[in-house]
DNA sequence: TTTGGTGTATTATGTATATAGTACACTAAT
DNA sequence: ATTAGTGTACTATATACATAATACACCAAA
């Protein structure tokens, strides 16, 4: 994983393991990495970790068990929101930028299809 | 302005001046405002803004004449270039999250379609 | 030549990120 | 009870970002 200088390394990793809940390559109720083990193949602080399993808590992505370990949540209507949640970010950044930058409604989506 | 706190202030200013050079509310060769100016204007640090043109001269998109003040490139091509490389990343940003989230090409149109 | 408006440089302070190292609390399995 | 693997807490250090305040260098116009 390579992370962008220009934003915090923890939210980057949060919003990787949420596509992964996402996209279902992590599953409902599945066991994650121990935060030792996830900065170990990442390469960063386990404290950095730490706050990353620490936000997703409190965003209700997943739950801790203190001694246990850090699981997805069981709450599949939790990951269809967040899935809606983020593309809907997506296409909103799109959307706007292109409006910024002087592309109409039209001549963004023909010049989205010349692109694909 | 608004700023979004997880992103430094003088890349958040530097994407913004270069929307406005793009899209002609900021035209060749015009003077900018003075760093003092500017930094007033958006209630940020003069320094922040001394970073900015700073950035800016070195991916000539602007110049400065020291005691004269910081002008907009009068270079047409390094422009529209300018504008194709930010609407290329805009797209690319897009296509490639929507990807990741396990969105097809197809799909990736009709959910904006629908969004529009 | 002086003045006022430019950009530029420097030092200091505070906050957020990230790392490093250590210690503690909890749980399951032995 | 002990052990190994969890999450958690704490202190310290380094760096980037942003602010604050001050001073200096340059240029055009009065």
């Amino acid at each position: 994983m390579e992370f962008n200088n220009n934003i915090p390394i923890y939210l980057q990793i949060i919003d990787n393991i949420k596509q992964d809940i996402v996209v279902g390559k992590l599953k409902a109720g599945q066991k994650m990495p121990s935060v030792r083990e996830l900065a170990g193949i990442l390469k960063v602080n386990p404290n950095t970790i730490q706050r990353v399993y620490q936000e997703l808590d409190r965003e209700k992505i997943t739950f801790t068990k203190r001694g246990m370990g850090t699981y997805v949540t069981e709450e599949e209507k939790t990951i269809s929101s967040l899935k809606e949640e983020i593309s809907k970010k997506i296409i909103l950044d799109f959307v706007e930028g292109m409006n910024k930058l002087g592309f109409s409604n039209k001549e963004l989506i023909s010049t989205l299809k010349e692109y694909l």
